[in-house]
DNA sequence: TACGGCGGCGCG
DNA sequence: AAAGCGCGCCGCCGTA
């Protein structure tokens, strides 16, 4: 029921315990430059629940001595002079989620935020971020928890009132361990940070990864605090009156491939949808399931299969299934999913986490914000449901091309950046250069055959030329996009219908024609295997040890990731850079401006009719010019407003 | 009833 | 599926 270490005494107050002991506390804190907080709380919705206690542990005047302190929060309020200190560090593990609990009874605080689990993410990209696993891991501490079964089974809350009542030394013990083993886990891996020199672009500003984290994760970690705080208001009769065509074409459909099945049915499970096609239909498999852990590989079910099982067999139920699959996807997770998060107000308040993408990424939970379907393929229009209140615009502003762009200016390929430069369409560029053509055919390929498609010109006016045209630059494309995945010519044939030996023509051509993209990604490797880190623009690293292996394909997984990590993390921290940048021009005061979200190289922003132009412009011009010095590629963003994120654009 | 693995699929 | 990077969620299913 603690540490496996020799500890300070586990204190306790309440404003109604011994108050010049407390007021002692307060007097010392306020004094403390670095203090560690942690919260017991009422439950886990960050926008809802609030502190029951409370735990500190700082430093005292005696240099290695320490304290651990548990309050109930009613002492709060005698603290609020250090939580407006500008000049103070508060450390926790989870700082979202505490800065909301203390937002929650009226407190917003000031000063740095020292995040441990961000720490930690920077240098153990892979271990469990956890408050467990880092005390072990970075300390040697480890701990025995028998609270989990208390709050499983009674709640959180009556849990912790009961044990206040019934053993208040038990309560003061467990929650004091945190913060305590927090501080600690902050001051070790502040050393760890100093010294692990990086390999940033800027190294007189990001020279070490305690640079990264203080320059760039710290204030980071408030930004993401107040987009969470915000949500997105949802109109949510516009998606209860989705639902019901939905679910009623939905059970229609069920029923029908239940009644063609012939016996009871679920339409969900691909189990049974295997070994009905496969087994009882006796029909070809089109590819086989990864297998997970077990490696037990079976034959799909998904939408390549049920496509080809429609074409091939006209079986319909597979074409059934496939309507069924995307009606039971928009239902569940984009529909009902987001619905079930609404706030009293209407607002979806989604999770931003800091420590989880490998690359620098951020990525999103409950809900996740960035997987809502794309606006221009969408035949539901699910982002028409994310709107700005009454009398509010949105401005949705995204990076034209930010990870082309940047490969471009990494591997300073003088070609592609003058396409950039000279402001083409950067595919119907590459295809020009890579296939010979000129840019202008390519250009008017692709009007001939919007005009086409419109029905304002004939067909016979889309020649072959032209189809060609509009073929070499979807090759391009593709192979571009797939190159920084290192994607290889089995997939890239399956994937523009061509030959394995086309496609390995593709690869060569485009290579050639650009060798400094080649040469990045030969050197993007060369990186990880002779420093064993792949690093970013502003100094991030991942390490990636498997670049070593003896076996191929853990070999080959590496080098793929070790080429796209410059990339994609590099793209993660320009994003970054912008969203720090705009929370530090104020946009609330000066526009009323609020950030909303982050899409990876997307930001959205919600705030009043009036102060819309003004603040769009100036958001464009922080994003264009994030970085500290620019690159040989302008980054360029497109934005727009309006009334939803369908029409923001 | 809860949890983890898996298949499948949405996004950049 | 294939030598395609990075994520999270839904529903099913087996297990505890």
């Amino acid at each position: 029921m603690a540490w496996n270490i020799s500890m300070p005494d586990a204190e306790w107050y309440t404003s109604e315990t011994d108050r010049r002991a407390l007021m002692q506390i307060v007097q010392e804190v306020k004094e403390k430059s670095v203090v560690a907080i942690d919260t017991e709380t009422t439950g886990r919705n960050y926008m809802r629940d609030i502190p029951l206690y409370w735990s500190i542990s700082y430093e005292t005047d005696m240099p290695g001595r320490f304290r651990r302190i548990c309050m109930r929060s009613d002492t709060m309020q005698f603290f609020r002079e250090s939580f407006k200190d500008e000049k103070k560090e508060w450390v926790f593990a989870n700082a979202k989620y505490d800065m909301h609990m203390l937002y929650n009874v009226g407190i917003e605080l000031k000063g740095t935020i020292c995040d441990t689990q961000v720490m930690h993410a920077l240098l153990y990209e892979e271990e469990s971020h956890s408050l467990e696993n880092m005390a072990r891991q970075v300390l040697g501490w480890t701990w025995k928890d028998d609270f989990k079964t208390g709050f499983k089974k009674e709640g959180p809350k009556a849990f912790l009132t009961r044990l206040e009542q019934e053993d208040v030394g038990r309560l003061a013990e467990y929650a004091s361990n945190d913060a305590y083993g927090t501080l600690f886990i902050r001051n070790k891996l502040k050393k760890e940070l100093e010294e692990a020199i990086t390999w940033s672009l800027y190294p007189e500003l990001y020279d070490t990864l305690h640079d990264v984290f203080y320059k760039i994760e710290s204030p980071f970690t408030r930004v993401l605090w107040k987009c969470e705080r915000n949500g997105f208001f949802i109109d949510e009769e516009y998606l209860k009156a989705a639902d019901v065509p939905v679910t009623a074409e939905l059970q229609r459909i069920e029923r029908e491939i239940v009644k063609m099945v012939g016996r009871p049915f679920n339409t969900n499970s691909s189990m049974q949808l295997r070994q009905y096609f496969f087994e009882e239909k006796k029909y070809r498999p089109l590819k086989l399931t990864k297998g997970g852990k077990t490696g037990k590989k079976e034959p799909s079910t998904d939408f390549d299969t049920l496509e080809f099982l429609a074409g091939e067999y006209r079986d319909p139920v597979a074409e059934l299934m496939l309507k069924q699959r995307d009606l039971s996807k928009l239902k569940g997770t984009y529909i009902d999913g987001i619905r079930d998060h609404l706030d009293q107000w209407g607002r979806v308040h989604y999770k931003f986490n800091q420590d989880v993408a490998r690359t620098g990424r951020l990525s999103s939970s409950e809900i996740n914000c960035q997987n809502i379907p794309r606006p221009d393929t969408d035949k539901y229009r699910i982002r028409r449901a994310f709107i700005s209140e009454p009398g509010n615009n949105l401005i949705v502003a995204d990076y034209e091309q930010l990870e082309m762009r940047l490969l471009a200016a990494a591997a300073l390929e003088k070609d592609m950046i003058d396409i950039f430069l000279k402001g083409w369409d950067i595919h119907m560029g590459n295809a020009s250069l890579v296939f010979n053509i000129p840019y202008e055919d390519l250009e008017k390929a692709k009007k001939v055959d919007k005009k086409v498609k419109a029905g304002e010109l004939p067909e016979a006016e889309m020649t072959d030329y032209y189809r060609k045209c509009l073929e070499a630059r979807q090759h391009v494309k593709t192979i571009g996009f797939g190159l920084n995945y290192g994607m290889k010519e089995k997939k890239l044939a399956n994937d523009l219908r061509i030959t394995k030996e086309e496609a390995i023509n593709l690869i060569n051509r485009y290579m050639d024609r650009y060798p400094a993209v080649k040469k990045f990604y030969a050197d993007s490797i060369g990186v990880v295997r002779q420093t064993g880190y792949a690093y970013t623009l502003l100094g991030r690293r991942r390490f990636l040890p498997e670049i070593n292996s003896t076996q191929n394909d853990i070999r080959w997984r590496a080098e793929r990731q070790a080429s796209n990590v410059p990339i994609q993390g590099t793209a993660a921290d320009v994003v970054k850079m912008a969203m720090i940048l705009c929370d530090q021009a104020n946009l609330v005061d000066e526009y009323g401006f609020h950030m909303l979200l982050q899409v990876h190289d997307e930001l959205a922003f919600e705030g009043p009719e009036e102060t819309t132009e003004e603040c769009l412009k100036v958001i464009k011009e922080i994003m264009e010019d994030s970085l500290p010095t620019k690159l040989a590629v302008p980054l360029e963003v497109s934005i727009g407003k309006g009334k939803s994120w369908m029409d923001a654009k």
